[in-house]
DNA sequence: TCGCTAATTGACCGGTCGGCCAGTTAACTA
DNA sequence: TAGTTAACTGGCCGACCGGTCAATTAGCGA
């Protein structure tokens, strides 16, 4: 099984399990996925599993773990890339974070399974993520470029579940009468968005 | 189990187990519960669960089914209950729509696992109900109410989205920094999305 | 090179799964 | 009231579940 070529690599054990389980995991859910399929899918005894992790929950709960913090990490890197904010940065954030959703769309999986269980340990890693983007947002309104009546934290909030639940409900939405394709359907949210948080005299 | 006293109401008994099957499908989603779960919850003989309804797949399917289909149903009926449209009724819907969730939280929970399972059944029923209200859309665009330059499906998706995005993902939104209860949530989201959707000169 | 540690294996455990089937029993009909 | 139908039951099946354990084996430091 693991060791065809006679050799061991642990770590590299721990990572293609830590892979297969992800991608099961992602594409069924906890209860759904067996030991045993992970176990294939891995070229790994379902023995090996557990004298690595433990059992199956705790497999699971490091495959979220590991895969909010790479999200986290990798949004808070795209955050500190813009330097100045003005109003066009709030709206490339908004561009680049449904750009990011479209090309990882195991991450609105993991996240919509991970409601489902009332899990609440994804927002803990993102919940300074929001907290900076709101901070964005605060100056921007400080500067007179947002109207500043709204609440930062909600304008963080309102983008990342229009664009959340737009490839979430995918299937569902491709069913209704006049509803475009991606493109589209950002290209309206931003105009509405947008123009909804202009500052009015 | 089931006849305690002695009299048979099938009709009676494939509504308890139904009720049954959609509470624990509902809670834990469809691979987590038992046919064993189900027969106990509803007092009932697991072969009789089988006589009644096929197999689990088919129990489940049923489930969805009659869910959607009374969700659409009552969505229609408030959607036609609303008389003369005007820029009003539309904020109007919105705030029903997001009371509806609120109060019907089972409602969110069963459209995120048919998500999940790339089922597409639920699209179809409430397509209907969005064409009724892209039309609606539309003519307070033709009456210089709402701003012309968006596509109609796009404006009932967003809110739909908005609404069921927030109570879906209601726990982690909870840990962030700074984000308010449902009535601050809504009252900004009311606030951009309208000012959004104002004609300009 | 020897021995220790940890990676890895396959067999096995008790338990639960969905489904089936041969019965019993209540209601309906002729 | 006799006979038919369908609701309902309990027991059973093979398959699979997550987890354990003793044995084997590879790597590594002394």
């Amino acid at each position: 099984m693991n060791t065809l070529t006679g050799t061991r690599d642990p770590d590299l054990t721990r990572e293609r399990i830590l892979e297969a389980a992800h991608g099961l995991f992602v594409e069924k859910g906890f209860a759904a996925v067996s030991m045993r399929e992970i176990a294939a899918r891995s070229d790994v005894t379902k023995s090996l599993i557990h004298h690595h992790f433990g059992n199956k929950e705790a497999l699971w709960e490091l495959v979220k773990e590991r895969a909010f913090a790479s999200y986290a990490e990798g949004q808070e890197a795209e955050l500190h890339a813009a330097e100045e904010p003005d109003a066009d940065l709030l709206k490339n954030a908004v561009i680049r974070y449904f750009g990011f959703l479209q090309s990882n769309p195991e991450v609105v999986r993991l996240f919509a399974w991970t409601h489902l269980d009332e899990d609440q340990s994804c927002g803990r890693l993102d919940a300074e993520l929001v907290r900076l983007g709101a901070a964005r947002v605060r100056q921007l309104q400080e500067r007179g470029l947002l109207r500043p009546d709204v609440n930062p934290a909600h304008v963080v909030t309102m983008f990342v579940n229009a664009c959340t639940q737009w490839f979430a409900a995918r299937a569902h939405h491709a069913q209704w009468p006049g509803v475009g394709g991606d493109a589209e359907y950002l290209d309206d949210f931003l105009k509405i968005f947008f123009e909804g948080l202009m500052p009015r005299s």
